[in-house]
DNA sequence: AGCCCCGGTGAAGTC
DNA sequence: CACCGGGGCT
């Protein structure tokens, strides 16, 4: 039985052993970490523990399912699901619904996602009559969003003078006001959005110290994987709860930490021992993902980074392919040339299409893509992008769902109590919010109470919401007492909507009848699997092995601990589902190509992976260009995208590049000189004979114009101002980047002849057509030229770029 | 109440 | 270019 300990090499063996005390395990890109933490908690369980005293916290959930299967083969699978373990998200939500009374909030909580929230916000906003151009919702929500991952109250918040003055800063002064008004909206809602599910589990262990030590005691042993990407909310609870056993067993690879854009702080990583003096850190160096070549580049390119971990990443596999980089004119060719060179391996290697991912930095990016590959006939899926549950005729089903559940949901409440139309206006609808907000109540309970609010509403419109009170009551009623599926299918039947959707005969209707299909069969699915253990014991089991706790009774009517999935079971799962979670079992197994950012891509892997847009400014984003540590982060992605890769990366760019209906002039970017030369395959093109071979030499000499010319990646940023030697742009030994060299290639030399132009020039574009040059800044071969053309507009092109004709 | 058209504005990444 | 929200018309 105990034979799976010695699938592991001496290092990994001594990290699964390790099961008491602190631990730090630090896994590099392809080093087994799974592996480690699969025989690591089952061995914990070959030790005499119980299943149900292990939590362990996983990036997505499909992780975690997973991770169990692979337990379950050493354990067994009964044993195996007794374990504690998912997201974050998803553990702390099931805590939260357990305890949440405790907090003022129903059980039944509803879960806001950001769409919900940022409808709160423009409420708010209108509510205190300030310009939403000036307080853009998205941009309050993320303020909002760092401030409770840092564990700031609104109260804290609005009475705090230093964000008080970045607020001032920021012309936005009453940003406090319109947190402390979001919590309170929300609060009296039942709603928690996604960083208050964190927030309220420290609310929660903060203020209840027997919760506290109920947790403690529960959780003999944790793990945490992705641990770099954990945010100070997060980093808090895990503390608190490994307070009392110290069984803490966190791991993560402080080179692929790519998420402090939502407050993950990667100093959680690095400061860990400072939290636990007698930690033992074992470092996993092995690769067994990659050749030699891609351990090798992505080993080169993240050594450039001053904030790490020393690592040593090596490989016993082959050495492997080279880096090939396909350089292209247009982002439309680019997805021509890698749809291409899919079709190419796919046929040469006998390679299947689902071992090749397209890798991007922004969703935007993926139209090429598909377009390319659609005209190859090459099948493809999409990760992420707008998500199905996301969809309006989804979001509208699902807010009979939620509001059936949580009659408090304000925001589920305004999206359908005209939907399908039944006569409620928006006048009536006005006046039911401003009743509310007077009151201080949520909407429904205006309207389930309205002859005791005098708003000037007639009987007609009076009826017509009584009747559709009366109809989510009913759906209410049945919840507890039918599975999931048939609730679903009563209220969209019953709600009109299906009825709605089924007269609509237009594409986009019969596709939308379509998607609420989809959702039933979804759910009818969920209704077939077998519950996870976590409900069941959240009904009571938790308490058995926990003396000191105080045994609760959440549920007293029996009907509702039988085996029947509920819809509010249901809604409780797929809020909180990642986008590969959503991935189903037949797409997984469909032999397609994988496109999707590379913040998605973390965790898979890939034989064949190309990574594109390479270009300054979109990768690295020119939203990171302000600082080391942004731009540090940026590499990071970058060394996690090769380290996709098991047999061989392609990297890609464009000169040009749409954008905003404009085509824009990319170069190439820095990241593609960082890489390790002798794992590059350079590119056989016929222009490179123009250079003369010294110019290949890696010599001293500073090259000439145009090359050296305007460097747009410092242009408008004071990044280099701020810290003029900190970093190091491409590795000493080649002074003449690759990327330039590249970009050079093609380039046409004779747009020297621009030079000569001058205002009032009349050109040509082989794009644009004729135009007149009204002004020029700089001096070639920086001049940047104002063209009015006859028939594009006004247009400001780099002159060393430009392909013009001199008309005149 | 619903539809359509216009204009303004905007794309980093996500539970 | 694509989307969304507002305004105006039917």
């Amino acid at each position: 039985m105990s034979d799976y300990l010695n699938e592991l090499n001496p290092v990994q063996r001594l990290a699964a052993e390790t099961t008491e005390g602190p631990v730090m395990i630090i896994a590099g890109a392809g080093s087994g970490k799974t592996r480690v933490l699969t025989y690591r908690i089952a061995h914990i369980m070959e030790k005499g523990n119980d299943a149900f005293n292990i939590l362990s916290l996983t990036f997505t959930n499909k992780a975690a399912r997973e991770m169990k299967e692979r337990i379950a083969k050493i354990v067994g699978s009964k044993e195996a699901k007794n374990i504690w373990m998912g997201t974050f998200h998803s553990i702390f939500a099931k805590i939260l619904r357990f305890e949440a009374e405790k907090l003022g909030y129903p059980s039944n909580f509803t879960i806001y996602d950001t769409d919900d929230s940022k409808s709160v916000i423009k409420d708010i906003l209108k509510q205190l009559n300030l310009d939403d151009k000036v307080y853009k919702p998205s941009l309050v929500l993320n303020r909002i969003s760092s401030a409770k991952n840092s564990l700031i109250s609104a109260h804290q918040y609005a009475n705090n003078p230093i964000t008080q003055a970045e607020d001032r800063a920021s012309n936005k002064p009453l940003l406090g006001q319109v947190y402390l008004a979001y919590q309170k909206r929300n609060f009296k809602s039942g709603a928690m959005d996604f960083d208050d599910l964190l927030y309220n589990t420290n609310v929660l262990l903060r203020d209840f110290p027997d919760v506290l030590v109920k947790y403690q005691s529960k959780f003999k042993y944790i793990l945490v994987d992705e641990y770099q990407d954990t945010n100070f909310s997060q980093y808090v609870i895990v503390k608190q709860l490994a307070a009392r056993f110290q069984n803490i067993c966190v791991v993560g690879d402080d080179a692929q930490s790519i998420y402090s854009f939502r407050g993950a702080n990667i100093q959680n990583i690095l400061n860990f021992e400072k939290d636990y003096p007698d930690l033992k850190t074992f470092k996993l160096e092995q690769n067994y993902r990659s050749t030699q070549t891609i351990v090798k580049a992505a080993s080169a390119v993240i050594a450039i980074n001053k904030d790490q971990f020393k690592k040593n990443i090596f490989t016993d596999n082959e050495e492997g392919e080279k880096i090939k980089i396909i350089k292209s004119n247009t982002d439309n060719e680019e997805g021509q040339k890698v749809a291409a060179s899919i079709y190419e391996t796919h046929f040469t290697q006998q390679a299947h299409y689902k071992d090749f991912a397209i890798l991007y930095r922004t969703n935007a990016q993926s139209r090429s893509f598909e377009e390319a590959m659609r005209k190859l006939n090459i099948p493809y899926r999409i990760y992420g992008g707008v998500s199905f549950y996301q969809r309006k005729e989804i979001k509208d089903v699902l807010s009979y769902f939620r509001l059936s559940i949580n009659h408090n949901d304000d925001e589920s409440l305004k999206r359908i109590i005209n939907y399908p139309t039944r006569g409620i206006g928006q006048t009536t609808i006005d006046k039911i919010m401003l009743a509310a907000m007077e009151h201080d109540i949520s909407m429904w309970q205006v309207l389930d109470n309205l002859k005791d609010f005098n708003i000037g509403i007639n009987s007609g419109t009076a009826l017509k919401i009584s009747e559709f009170t009366t109809m989510i009551k009913t759906f209410s009623m049945m919840i507890p007492y039918k599975d999931a599926f048939e609730c679903a299918n009563h209220i969209a039947v019953t709600s009109g909507i299906v009825k709605d959707l089924y007269h609509d005969k237009t594409p986009e209707g019969v596709s939308r009848y379509e998607n609420i299909q989809e959702l039933l069969n979804g759910i009818k699915d969920f209704v077939e699997q077998e519950r996870t253990p976590q409900e069941e014991e959240l009904k009571g089991a938790i308490f058995n092995n926990n003396t000191e706790a105080n045994p609760v009774e959440l549920f007293d009517s029996p009907e509702q601990t039988v085996e029947l999935k509920t819809l509010d079971e249901f809604m409780q799962e797929i809020t909180l589902l990642t986008d590969v979670d959503k991935e189903s079992e037949d797409e997984k197994n469909s032999d397609k190509v994988s496109m999707m950012t590379i913040h998605a891509s973390k965790g898979l892997e890939f034989p064949y992976v190309h990574i594109v847009g390479l270009e300054e400014n979109l990768f690295p984003s020119q939203m990171a260009l302000n600082s080391r540590s942004e731009l540090e982060e940026e590499r990071r992605l970058f060394y996690v995208a090769i380290t996709r890769a098991e047999k061989k990366a392609t990297i890609s760019f464009a000169t040009t590049r749409y954008r905003f209906g404009n085509i824009i002039y990319c170069e190439p970017s820095r990241f593609i000189d960082e890489l390790d030369e002798d794992c590059v395959d350079f590119p056989r093109e016929p222009e490179r004979a123009k250079f003369s071979d010294d110019a290949f030499v890696r010599s001293t000499r500073p090259f000439q114009k145009p090359m050296e010319s305007i460097d747009f990646r410092t242009k408008g940023s004071d990044f280099n101002k701020a810290e003029p030697k900190q970093i190091n742009f491409s590795p000493p030994k080649k002074l003449i980047p690759l990327a330039k060299r590249m970009a050079a290639t093609n380039t046409p030399s004779d747009n020297s002849a621009n030079a000569n132009l001058r205002i009032g020039s009349v050109v040509e574009h082989e794009k644009f057509g004729i135009g007149e040059i009204t002004a020029i800044e700089g001096v070639y071969p920086e001049a940047k030229a104002s063209i009015q053309f006859r028939n594009s507009g006004e247009k400001n092109l780099l002159l060393k770029y430009a392909k013009l004709k001199v008309v005149m």
